[in-house]
DNA sequence: TTGCTTTCTTAAGATATCTTAATTTTTTTT
DNA sequence: AAAAAAAATTAAGATATCTTAAGAAAGCAA
């Protein structure tokens, strides 16, 4: 069986990365950690539902999608172990979501509600700092990606995102990679062959 | 002639309609801000510099752009009155910019170094707590329009931003707009004629 | 006001990407 | 291992969007 304490220690560690905690802010922080099991497919959250909670996948991979009015998937994120994941438009507005957040393996979350995260914004004095940076990141990247959305082909983009995945890549079916850059995964497969020698 | 701590209130008003500021708290944030007039076509930030300041336009229009490897030009962020512009990236990392910022009218910008807002956010208790939410809208709103990426076709992302961007869209050359949505601007133009009587 | 420069429009042909549908391959379940 | 389900490939025809080039309109400067 999965001990729980050290997939807690790995969040810990994962903030250790970023700043600086004492013995007891981690005790404060692990003492306000719930654990989530998922299944192959199961979801996290669905929509309208309100995301209640700060997500980090401890084990698996996640993803984040939206059907549109065609009812044609879009992933909006993905996610392997230790990245945070979440509908950061519903938690922060405290509106109903319109994704699902859905394991793709086998998959172990780590939440924290978001009273309980607030408590701790007062109580350990580096906490705000460290989800002020993860958003600065979280907005650089995505910039990123509107950057690549504006001035690169479909090929470019796939390219760009295997040699950035790298490896990760494997864990995701290609309709998914598909859906995440924009294009049909009839396409994607399409392009793959055109430049099959090519790729690195 | 312009009054300059007219114009240094208005970003105090701006600050206070997000967080509250004390008498002494705007005086400290006041005597750190530095203005900055800009004339049509001029630029506030080109590629290769740093990005060491935070930007708030306290009159006129602006946009970030960048050129890619074809020169051609890409539209990252539009910005009027009473909004934050910059080149996040650059500022967050310390690296060279890629982007150009510049005045599409006659334009006064009001800044910070970073180096003054890093003392800012010390001293003034509140202050980190606005950039965080600023940064938290900003990335919403980006997630947004990765969203509108993902699952809209030109003509409706164009016929959300006009309804987004309503009387706005005027002060921007139609093809800065076809530049921040992604398209040719010949490309805006006929999908304008086509549905010419539709647009509300 | 005139002339110059910038922006916008039009149209034709080229290209990228999508859709559909059938087939094959891979993965999962029994 | 066989059967069922999910994912990937292929190919043809359809559509969206781009490119080029030229002319018209609008804005700005002399």
């Amino acid at each position: 069986m999965i001990n729980e304490n050290e997939l807690k220690e790995g969040l810990i560690e994962h903030l250790k990365g970023m700043i600086e905690l004492s013995g007891s802010d981690a005790e404060l922080i692990i003492s306000k950690l719930e654990i989530k099991y998922l299944k192959k497919k199961e979801y996290l959250l669905q929509p309208g539902e309100i995301s209640k909670h700060m997500r980090f996948i401890s084990q698996g991979a996640m993803r984040v999608y939206y059907l549109d009015e065609k009812s044609q998937e879009h992933t909006l994120q993905l996610g392997i172990e230790n990245w945070w994941i979440n509908d950061l438009y519903s938690y922060l507005s405290l509106k109903p979501s319109k994704m699902y957040i859905q394991a793709l393996e086998e998959t172990i979350v780590i939440q924290i509600s978001s009273g309980s995260l607030d408590k701790l914004f007062r109580e350990v004095k580096e906490m705000p700092n460290f989800f002020r940076l993860k958003m600065q990141s979280a907005y650089v990247a995505l910039q990123e990606r509107t950057i690549e959305n504006l001035s690169m082909d479909s090929y470019e983009k796939y390219s760009k995102f295997i040699s950035q995945y790298r490896n990760i890549e494997q864990r995701f079916p290609q309709y998914i990679i598909a859906s995440y850059l924009g294009m049909a995964p009839e396409f994607l497969s399409y392009l793959r062959k055109k430049h099959a020698s090519r790729l690195k």
